[in-house]
DNA sequence: AAATATTTTTAGATAAATCTAAAATTTTAA
DNA sequence: TTAAAATTTTAGATTTATCTAAAAATATTT
């Protein structure tokens, strides 16, 4: 069974919000795609017609396992797109997103074979986020947001949760990459700020909305 | 201007259609779409708002040269996709068309220059066609079709007008390949068939049919 | 040149994905 | 606990790309 685009994109969207909440709000959709909530609800007729979800009139929707097994397929799409258009054809980390949004979409299994293939089957794309294997099992990684991730636990950026340029220059601006080690030194209450040390050097400050946005993994050896 | 994939399939196909005839008929892309005359005269209201083809009603029409720009430029993705296919991801021959006929509509320039470049900006296509620049401009090849080549010439074969398995399995039967060298040896009038050497040693005798899809550049040193 | 056949266009429908405005339902709060 | 607010759904349009059937124009043939 072959889905449009526009199907595709609501079952993404409704995985990665369910991911967080469990039961899912039409309202939620439809900020996230940037749509009506009558557009939204829609399309949960017709995605419950399919099968994907389980609904009820006003009391909320989620994803069942044929739905979250097609959300995966997508996302190790997009994710495998994405590392191909930074690691073979060299765009930066913030041009990939749009692009890959439509990438996803093509339908073959021997072309996502054959690419995952040429990558190497890599585990993780080039935001650190894992990258579903084509049975839709995504290798686990205890990726914790930085505004709660512990004190003084040494860690790694393993993932930024927005692609926008404005974010990417400032992380370069505070010498802050994918890989990069990071300990917390100080919660600042006032304004949820964080002191972190990089790399076990440099100090720096940063904002709540920033660090929203880093995930970090627990590193197994101390600093 | 973006297109949407059905305007780019139609002014695709008007290409292709007018290099032969010059005016263009609403019956020969309908066929060539395998759609109805009716879905064709729609779209053309549509292409001549656009300005992308100069349209009398029952007169036929013709791209101008915008329209002519565009068609180059979804060309030059579907020829720089097959490349990379096969090339890079090691598809068949007959195993790309499906696939390249979605990828031609992703809309990115960056995407197809950094395309372009990974490919070593391939001049050719996998089937031998010429690659448009992304300027437009084509490679001219001088490939004539095998039932227009001249006698006793030396020839390579060049390209082949078809992707079905039947045809790619007869070629390999016949030890023809793109690259292979030929010579005519004789046309018969009675079914139109004619005798080749292939690559100077094997005489083989080719259908009517099967040399409407095989194209052939004369070579400009004696065998 | 008139009758017939073919081609092309128009008219009117349909399906997908969206919208706005209004109605129905649920939640919140006075 | 009922009134107000928020959320969700329905109803009715709109756009794009398609269809069939019928009408209009052109081409062919006797």
């Amino acid at each position: 069974m072959p889905f449009t685009a526009a199907e595709e994109n609501y079952i993404k969207t409704i995985f990665q919000l369910q991911l967080n909440e469990g039961m899912v709000s039409t309202n939620s959709v439809a900020t996230a795609l940037e749509t009506s909530a009558a557009s939204v609800t829609d399309m949960l007729k017709k995605l419950k017609l399919k099968k994907l979800l389980v609904y009820e009139k006003y009391k909320g929707f989620k994803l069942n396992n044929e739905g979250k097994k097609t959300a995966l397929g997508i996302i190790r799409k997009h994710r495998l797109w994405e590392t191909f258009l930074v690691n073979t054809l060299h765009f930066k980390w913030d041009e990939v997103h749009e692009v890959a949004e439509q990438l996803e979409h093509i339908q073959s299994n021997q072309l996502i074979d054959h690419l995952a293939n040429f990558l190497g089957n890599p585990q993780f794309d080039p935001h650190g986020d894992p990258i579903p294997d084509s049975a839709g099992k995504m290798p686990v990684l205890s990726q914790i947001n930085l505004t709660k991730f512990p004190l003084h636990v040494l860690g790694e950026i393993c993932s930024v949760g927005s692609q926008s340029s404005d974010m990417l220059s400032l992380l370069s601006h505070k010498h802050i990459e994918i890989g990069s080690k990071i300990t917390v030194v100080q919660y600042f209450a006032f304004d949820e700020s964080i002191d972190v040390k990089i790399n076990n050097k440099l100090l720096v400050n940063i904002s709540a909305k920033l660090a929203q946005h880093l995930y970090v993994k627990k590193l197994n050896y101390a600093s």
